[in-house]
DNA sequence: TAACAACGCTTTTTT
DNA sequence: AGCGTTGTTA
């Protein structure tokens, strides 16, 4: 092939900066790229470019994503635009996947099986619970949750357990790193490793093994790093252990959109990047081809109040478009509905359901759409929900297998032991974990010798003896039996299908489908171990984006996405910036929360909606007020420019509620003026309870009560009145399930 | 001892 | 509304 103009067709859709960025290929590239400003199209065409201008061979080019669904379509363009088959850029992929591929070719180096699983969040969580059961580790005082947390932290900045200095006095750290410490060891004798491990283990592959390491640098004579500012520390040293001498290494990022900084992603790595490489060059793309003018001056107002930022000056050739609407509704369910309505009345004549969206903070918060379409029959689906492969049924069907693939398996084994229900309950369970844990075998192992023995009650022993005699047949049936018989045998033979038959609930119908799909999903592998050894990076089977719906997700699992119309429910202060973020870190938090709110605005081509409700319900509803809270608009609204605005209150009470005259001084505090009015709020509607019931009820009062009957206040405290009930003496009752009778 | 019912506490974002 | 823990039943 020779290098004429017409092999470079590729080039001529890119502007001046883009076409910069393809082709300065030696040496370390810095792109700094707007939001919409085509850095996807950019990281294709320089692979295709490497490829076609016989730099390197495609298999010389490592080229990091941040998710596989990127990972897929970049595949997929590059393929169609160097007309080469489906493998041909095999490293690329996200740090995990590609981590993954290494680690299994060079498991043994860190003391694993190359058959290792991969355990998900789930499987983690269980196996520090066991910990903390086994030491005697009060749950309470040592929630899972902030172990699971701590210990990833420490992955991500890739601290082994021998490595953390604690001091004495921190209760709570150390003996998390005493469980980091088991749980390391655990993960070794069960030959599993967690998502950090993924990383980690490959750094100290990198680190111990200078043959392995230089295989690598010498192999990848280019590298391609998306989403740069959000690699975390781990990250960021596993790329430089294999970056060759000639430093080929081209990072794409926008500090502006750095959202993953809680799972240890720092900014901070874009910033070193120039210091790590010297003569590092540097290249902006700043010019929009996404969104209206409108949307995109809204955006940048937002932006413009956090500090600290790199600096761009993003700008588009675009028309202005429509104005940002800013809606108000009185509660959730008119925000649904009013959402439903403008894409009824308006946006189906105009765009595809498949290019609207609706993005929300929390996962929680599509339901209240959800039921809204359902209601109406609008098509919607909601990505990356429920993890398919983190739904009990099909979570339950993949511990068969593993079990079966990997007899040392104990959390697989754990799950599927009573499930479908065998009799063999927490008693049993306990014994299985104290006889492991002494003679240090797998809960496999301990069954069969506990069989054996004269330990377990006879209805236990036998059923346990048929799980054992089924699952060490149906190792050997894996043997000859492809893997989707060996499921279908498997689920049949547990008793498992029966289970969920024999329930005749729609769950268990959808329990039984999803089996299904599950079934159909496994034929995309040409065996158990290749399925086995995939799917736990695997988030969700693949979208169907044939058919027309409207598109409900997280704001964090739409970047990189683009839609004609987005709706933005739910900014109101707590919920976005999110409680909980502000709480832990203050105004650090709400930076990144608004860079949040700037990566949602900023996924908006065409049409734009935000809004927000001013009573909101939380924790399902019991038909009473007590889950019902007022709330303020979120602080972001009143950072948007009104000039690109259209403000639309809706609802009728919301009018004292909404002000756009919030000053911004919260840096000192760390709290809006409008979080101040919101808590206030809040308080004000528990007095007016309070005093209420105060009236209502005095001491000395009979009383009846649903389930205890009739008797007397003797105490008030608060709506918390002590009762001394006829037939069940003293009780503390709240006062609204008191109905006021005669006194006798 | 296991299965089932009731209660109460919780909800950020993910590879 | 959904889960895990606690209390009650068979």
């Amino acid at each position: 092939m020779n290098m004429s103009v017409v092999d470079q067709d590729y080039l001529n859709t890119l502007n001046n900066q883009q076409k910069e960025a393809v082709l300065y290929t030696e040496g370390p590239l810095l792109i700094l790229a707007g939001a919409g400003s085509g850095k996807t199209k950019v990281l294709t065409t320089r692979v295709t470019h490497l490829i076609q201008s016989k730099k390197c061979f495609g298999s010389q080019i490592l080229c990091v994503t941040f998710t596989n669904k990127a990972a897929n379509e970049m595949r997929e363009r590059v393929q169609s635009l160097t007309q080469s088959n489906a493998n041909s850029v095999p490293w690329l992929g996200t740090f995990h996947s590609i981590s993954n591929k290494i680690l299994r070719k060079h498991a043994e180096a860190v003391g694993l099986k190359p058959s290792f699983t991969i355990l998900d969040t789930l499987d983690q969580l269980k196996l520090i619970k066991n910990i903390l059961a086994a030491e005697n580790i009060d749950v309470k005082k040592n929630p899972p949750k902030l172990i699971a947390y701590l210990i990833d932290h420490w992955k991500n900045k890739g601290l082994l357990p021998s490595e953390i200095k604690t001091s004495a006095s921190d209760y709570s750290k150390n003996n998390a790193l005493r469980i980091y410490k088991t749980y390391q060891e655990r993960l070794k004798l069960m030959n599993c490793v967690d998502f950090g491990d993924l990383i980690l283990h490959c750094v100290s592959i990198f680190r111990n093994f200078s043959e392995i390491r230089e295989s690598f640098k010498r192999n990848f004579k280019y590298i391609l790093v998306d989403e740069f500012q959000d690699t975390n520390f781990i990250q960021n040293l596993w790329l430089n252990l294999i970056t060759s001498d000639t430093k080929n290494i081209c990072v794409v990022g926008d500090d502006d959109q750095s959202i993953y900084s809680w799972r240890g992603a720092e900014v901070k790595n874009i910033l070193d990047f120039e210091k790590n490489y010297s003569n590092t060059k540097t290249i902006k793309l700043e010019q929009n081809y996404r969104s209206t003018k409108n949307i995109l001056n809204t955006a940048s107002s937002l932006i413009s109040n956090n500090d600290d930022r790199l600096g761009k000056k993003i700008w588009s050739d675009f028309d202005p478009g429509e104005k940002v609407w800013i809606n108000s509704y009185s509660d959730g369910r008119d925000e649904a509905t009013g959402t439903s309505d403008i894409i009824e009345k308006e946006l189906i004549k105009k765009f595809s359901l498949n290019n609207i969206s609706i993005l929300v903070r929390a996962a929680f918060q599509t339901r209240e759409f959800e039921e809204r379409f359902i209601r109406i029959g609008l098509p919607y689906r909601v990505i990356g929900g429920v993890k398919f492969y983190e739904r009990s049924e099909i979570k339950d069907a993949l511990c068969y297998l593993r079990l079966i693939y990997q007899k040392n398996d104990d959390l697989a084994f754990e799950r599927i032991v009573n499930t479908p229900k065998r009799s063999i309950g927490d008693t049993t369970l306990k014994k299985i974990h104290e006889f492991s844990r002494i003679n240090n075998k797998n809960f496999f192992e301990t069954s069969l010798e506990l069989l054996d023995g004269n330990e377990l009650k006879p209805k236990t022993k036998q059923s346990l003896k048929l799980l054992i005699k089924n699952l060490i047949n149906w190792s050997k049936l894996s043997e000859q039996l492809g893997h989707v018989e060996l499921l279908e045998r498997v689920l049949d033979e547990s008793g498992y299908t029966q289970m969920l038959i024999n329930e005749k609930s729609p769950e268990a119908d959808a329990r039984l489908e999803n089996l299904k799909e599950l079934r159909s999903s496994m034929k995309n592998y040409p065996n158990l171990i290749e399925f086995l050894e995939n799917i736990s990076l695997q988030t969700a089977i693949d979208e169907e984006w044939d058919d027309e719906k409207i598109n409900l997700m997280t704001i964090h699992a739409a970047k990189g996405l683009e839609f004609d119309c987005i709706f933005l429910p739910g900014w109101e202060e707590g919920m976005f910036p999110h409680q909980k973020s502000i709480e832990e870190k203050g105004d650090v938090a709400v930076q990144e929360e608004r860079r949040l709110a700037y990566v949602a605005i900023t996924r908006a081509k065409k049409r734009l909606f935000i809004s927000f409700a001013s009573n909101r319900k939380f924790f399902g509803n019991k038909n009473d007020n007590n889950d019902w809270m007022p709330s303020m608009p979120s602080r972001f609204i009143d950072e948007l420019d009104k000039k690109y605005l259209n403000i639309n209150e809706i609802a009728e009470n919301s009018h004292q509620d909404f002000e756009f005259s919030q000053d911004n001084n919260f840096t000192e505090n760390k709290r809006s003026p409008g979080w101040e009015r919101y808590t206030k709020s809040r308080e004000k509607i528990k007095t007016i309870n309070y005093t209420n019931n105060l009236t209502d009820f005095k001491m000395g009062q009979s009383v009846q009560h649903e389930t205890f009957g009739n008797g007397k206040i003797i105490h008030i405290d608060g709506n918390k009145l002590l009762i001394n009930f006829k037939s069940s003496g003293e009780k503390k009752v709240i006062d609204k399930y008191l109905k006021k009778i005669a006194n006798e």
